[in-house]
DNA sequence: CGCTGTATTGACCTCCTTCAAATGCGGTGG
DNA sequence: CCACCGCATTTGAAGGAGGTCAATACAGCG
């Protein structure tokens, strides 16, 4: 099914705001993130995108992107013609059913983002954007020993916390500082899972892994 | 099919968190919040609910609700049994699509909010949160003259936008002050949209309302 | 080896919070 | 009708979280 895959570099966009695209785009390796431009021309980060992950599932009944995605680190993604999607979804009600349930998590970690973002210091922000990247990795294979491969920039988690690069710097020494993480840029390590969510204040629970119907998804594509 | 149909006043809670409702509820009168509360008991919240929309559609894929949904005026909400809800969007494309229409725009709503809260001061993100409002009440026809009701205490709007109590008072008075908002607690209006959207940087294409499937929902519904 | 982008750190300033007190107002009982 | 109560609004003053500006260090790379 892996028909055309595509490499994107860091930094490339994958979709751009207004777009219509006529592919379903699926993230296999690397990171992405969705955002949005601000009218003073900062770019806000509403999610980040991690293997296994849909771009643009349904995006059909919208018509348009109403936000953009772009690559974090190098990334390779895979363009599903739309007509493959449709078909699946209609002759295939327990994939239909895990798309929908696809993007339903997605709504549901936009409230827990929100919630965050409104309610709750910077450095408890970003202890719980790690606990739920770390909790996301394990859910798709991609942690180990409580560490996982993230390349990203202090400007990247500026652009996705609201806050700027100066204070992600303070912040992330902090973290470090109380042993809560060990982070390089290039990958995150978190010694203590217990303590990191303690701090964060995390419940793992909106991402609903229980039911988690992506790993399948994943071998499908594979 | 307008049922049965529950009253519900002003503070009371419409669905707890951790639910697993049976029936599918959409607000016909009033208004309602959707929230999230935290762990240090504050109450983040993350949606505004008026009538025609729904307030947990598709909960039956996810299992349970991740938030709550309470009243923050009086409001008649509507009870649909999960089965109706089945064998339309079952038999139904156009209503499916819909209903599904309407979830994507919840999502597209949290983006939008989400932007907002992390990367713009807290004046910017009040004129933001009633462009919004007046835009979706003018949707579903209860907006005249630039005016439509508003019964929502300052704790309320503080709840929603992260802010104080105080300092949401005193964004209301600068808003007043610039001629921008006539408010009172009770209602809303807005003398000149024009000037509140420049304030606000209010663009209104992610509420999609250019395909807005929601009219034919409200007219089914009563 | 110089260039460019990212990380780090300091000093000062702004927005917003917290604490506290005062004002207004609808409802209730006398 | 008025006194009283509870609740929301309003306003002041002081403190803290985070922003902005600016300088320095550092790493990858042609």
């Amino acid at each position: 099914v892996c028909r055309r895959s595509r490499l994107v570099s860091a930094g490339q966009s994958i979709i751009n705001e207004g777009q219509v695209p006529s592919d379903v785009h699926l993230v296999l390796e690397g990171l992405a993130c969705r955002y949005k431009l601000m009218p003073n021309g900062e770019r806000s980060i509403v999610g980040f995108l991690i293997p296994g992950d849909f771009c643009d599932l349904h995006v059909a009944i919208l018509g348009r992107m109403d936000h953009g995605i772009a690559a974090i680190a190098d990334s390779r993604i895979v363009e599903i013609p739309y007509e493959t999607i449709a078909d699946l979804t209609d002759n295939h009600p327990r994939i239909n059913r895990a798309l929908w349930w696809a993007t339903l998590v997605d709504e549901a970690t936009l409230r827990a983002w929100l919630a965050n973002s409104g309610h709750r210091q910077a450095n408890r922000q970003m202890a719980h954007l790690f606990c739920e990247l770390l909790a996301r990795m394990k859910a798709v294979g991609l942690e180990v020993d409580g560490s996982f491969r993230l390349p990203i920039t202090q400007d990247d988690l500026g652009d996705a916390l609201g806050i700027s690069t100066v204070h992600v710097n303070r912040i992330l020494k902090a973290l470090r500082g109380k042993g809560l993480i060990i982070f390089d840029g290039k990958s995150l390590t978190v010694p203590d899972m217990d303590r990191l969510e303690a701090y964060a204040g995390f419940d793992v629970s909106y991402l609903h892994l229980h039911d988690c119907k992506k790993a399948p998804l994943l071998k499908f594509a594979t």
